[in-house]
DNA sequence: ATTGCGTGGGAAAAGCTTTTCCCAGACAAC
DNA sequence: GTTGTCTGGGAAAAGCTTTTCCCACGCAAT
């Protein structure tokens, strides 16, 4: 906190009763000092006596004195505020992007306005209009899919926008993306590693961007490891269980028995597992399974609990406070990056 | 929108470039009038020519002007804004919530502030101070357990307070609960109607108040139907499915063989039908399940789809953005108030 | 004793809006 | 032609801070 010093954090919520907040006025008046001078010796800024200065402090602390940040707001013309709008209604996705945001902006003592569209345009462009209205400093738009969408902007005014987990044909902005092609070549290098010849790869629409930059990095992976790529491996279908187990049943009655499967999520892995499981194939001795998007809720109560591709969205969270605080700051980013996702190793590639 | 017929909202996001926002001062300027006039012709105040309001609001709208809210709120010492403190970092349980929140409250022009503090009381108290300083109107406090919690307030400003599924000993504050102990009686009433007489009880652990709600719930219940509690059928446990399983193996294995079991929540449920299933036990024939939190990713894709409480989060959300705008318009609420849950039936208990 | 300088603190403007009060002008009525 | 009334619009204050500029006083130096 950069004013972690100041008298106001240290004090009570409030000791005496004022009829609403206390304004600097009140506390020049009570230390018989006018209001520049109490605001100086509130800011560290000016030239005043200690004596003075202790005095002001002393009784803004005791009546809980707190500056207006609309007030300071207005007056600096920058609002130390940002907005987010996220097109997920906040779910898996966004959620560890915007907590670790909202992490590193507080650090900065900047306040996240949060808001949510649910991919209707008219509810976003309320949401911006208000935004704007208050003046943020910065704006992150975020989505439940990594798909292109169209810009939100552009703004007259330059403000700083960030895309995460998201991107548009915005030249003034920068777009922040999991590397899943990577993340495919990391799950699919791993199980040739090991040892895996026969390496399938079960996954969810094929609209989806993620779907084609993963089927990518597995083909490319597939290629690096001196494997064919068989056709009747691939199997896109949708994001479930169901579809999980339903795929696996497929591959080991007509398709050629893989020894590994790659998933395109972690619900598709785990429904293989229990199909592989219930048909007594054994995970990972007989087939080795890694999903994608490393959520605990499945690959830990998988049987066995299940390797994982991690989009590190927290990192990639951080990341965005990262740039939106350097474009408030006059820097200017644009383009779209990629950031690279993490193999984590369980069970049922393990050993 | 209390304002979608204000000029601003309908223009474009600008059309002019400026070096800054458009002010007032340029409407006026642009439009040949005051600026009072100008503030009146675009808030349909003031006694002004139809000829003058219309030439001010397309001026405005040309430049895309857009009143700045700071100014407003420092004059009407009201900052149309809250602010969210959660202790969950925004989980499962409080996302929800606060997506039905944010949402009752934008359709009064209300912004958000969301806070994430993650059960550190140093971080909350920084968030606060924060909140303070922007003048929010009013703060709403989620956490991820409805245990009590230290009071975050008083503050002398009277400012309004709501927790929500979280409660603290705050006379001048409201907290919003869902009916566990009556959830749990929608469940097992719904079992015993079912026909089933041996109903077991697995879930979390004790020191959830929630634990303790349900139990008193389904022991409730229980007597109601006239059928005994069996000491053997209360399982307290852990929150996950590996513990469903545990317990259900064990009920069969030691205890009587239930033909129905209450379960704490769907990660808990959603263990006990696999483990029966492995058993050879047919669900809901032989035995039938309930849940609790009616979560979609356990409930739609256990085998089969489990019957699950649902705590309408979202209903509970919503009241309390409303019950928020009306302490906020003046009204004193206060007290501890529980929302009923919803029986929400599929197969595992159904036919 | 007078000049000069430095120091501590005050006055005022700026940032943007809204709202109240007031004034000037026009028109009607006498 | 003069008075009165209504109407359209302007001036100014208030809301709270910060910051710049300026002034007055005290002390030291000549």
């Amino acid at each position: 906190m950069q004013d972690s010093d100041s008298p106001h954090t240290q004090g009570p919520i409030a000791t005496v009763a004022f009829s609403s907040a206390p304004t600097i006025r009140d506390v020049a008046r009570l230390a018989n000092v006018s209001i520049g001078t109490a605001s100086k010796a509130l800011n560290a800024g000016g030239r005043l006596s200690q004596e003075t200065r202790e005095k002001v402090r002393r009784v803004a602390r005791e009546i809980g004195y707190r500056p207006n940040e609309l007030a300071q707001s207005l007056h600096r013309a920058k609002s130390r505020t940002i907005g987010i709008i996220s097109n997920d209604s906040f779910g898996r996705f966004t959620f560890p992007i915007v907590e670790a945001l909202e992490e590193r902006l507080a650090e900065e003592g900047i306040a996240v306005f949060m808001c949510n569209a649910t991919d209707d345009p008219a509810r976003e462009r309320q949401h911006l209009d208000q935004l704007l209205g208050k003046r943020i400093d910065g704006l992150v738009v975020t989505a439940r899919r990594a798909d292109k969408r169209v810009p939100i902007g552009p703004f007259a005014h330059g403000l700083p926008v960030v895309y995460v987990f998201s991107q548009a044909d915005d030249p003034g902005a920068l777009s922040l993306l999991p590397d899943d092609e990577g993340g495919a070549v990391l799950a699919v290098s791993h199980l040739a590693s090991l040892g895996r010849r026969r390496i399938a790869h079960i996954t969810g629409p094929e609209h989806f961007e993620a779907v084609r930059l993963r089927h990518a990095g597995y083909r490319s992976a597939l290629a690096d490891a001196g494997l064919p790529g068989i056709k009747d491996y691939f199997l896109s279908g949708v994001w479930s269980e169901a579809w999980g187990r339903q795929a696996a049943d497929r591959l080991f009655s007509t398709a050629g028995k893989p020894d590994a499967i790659f998933c395109g999520n972690d619900q598709i892995a785990r429904g293989a597992a229990d199909a592989l499981r219930e048909m007594g194939i054994k995970v990972p001795d007989d087939v080795a399974i890694v999903g994608f998007d490393n959520w605990d809720v499945m690959t830990l109560a998988a049987r066995p609990p299940l390797s994982s591709i991690d989009m590190n969205l927290k990192a990639l969270g951080r990341e965005a406070g990262d740039s939106l605080l350097d474009m408030i700051a006059g820097e200017k980013l644009s383009g779209v990056a990629r950031r690279p996702c993490s193999l984590i190793v369980r069970e049922s590639s393990g050993r």
